[in-house]
DNA sequence: CCGCTGATTAGATATTCATCTAGACAGGAG
DNA sequence: CTCCTGTCTAGATGAATATCTAATCAGCGG
């Protein structure tokens, strides 16, 4: 199911092509800004990452949890916040909670930030 | 202001790398989150990627202005806040300002955007 | 200098957000 | 069932944000 396309324009062989050619329309930046929004916090940014790097691609809450100066609760609202962003996905798994990336919403927020190579040159 | 941070490390000359392999330390979310917020909203969104993709690399306030439904000082003050995120600088030209990306910028959010390959593997 | 256009700054306001405490829910152990 | 631990939800509050209008600054042409 996590099985996902690639955004990438290999036909030349190369790799980092420039993908944002072309200006976002109105309805693309509705849909995208909210994700990088829900990155816009130092907390949440580090949750991604602690996620995206864990071994076995992903996390129990109660790893993440310790490592912050916050409460529980406020861990969960940022966790949250993610979830509903779409960046990430979670599933109880007896007593602890587990979470994962969702790697084709990262690829797509990655997209939107590769410059178009001849920019300076 | 306009500080310069290159979080990327391009020492090894190739581009793709998985750059996203450890989690990121809080100093480092510190810096880039700020950043990320500042494309959090979708006007910005479009601005940048207006900006981004315009022909010789550089938009004209003049020409941004016109495509939102927001009054100019609103345009302004999005215009800021991407600039004070480093993502653009601008330069008044008589008249006129225009303004580029900073590509490293970009770049370095790119970078935590990056899934580990290994992710399942 | 005076007026005109483009862009930014200043100040005001309504909304959104991060965080907390207290309480609820889920699941396992005795 | 009862207790305990882990996680989430609810409600409150102070700070940050997006937007506007009005005013200011920068440059150009008479």
């Amino acid at each position: 199911m996590s099985k996902q396309l690639v955004v990438l324009d290999t036909s030349t062989g190369a790799c980092c092509e420039p993908l944002a050619e072309a200006a976002l329309d109105a309805g693309q930046a509705e849909t995208l800004a909210p994700m990088f929004k829900a990155l816009g916090d130092p907390i949440r940014l580090r949750l991604l990452s602690m996620i995206t790097s864990a071994q076995g691609g992903e996390a129990c809450v109660c790893d993440l949890t310790p490592q912050f100066d916050v409460s529980g609760p406020t861990i969960s609202h940022h966790l949250r916040v993610l979830r509903e962003a779409g960046l990430i996905e979670g599933d109880r798994r007896g007593t602890w909670v587990w979470y994962r990336p969702m790697p084709a919403a990262m690829q797509a927020l990655a997209a939107v930030l590769a410059v178009p190579a001849a920019a300076g040159t």
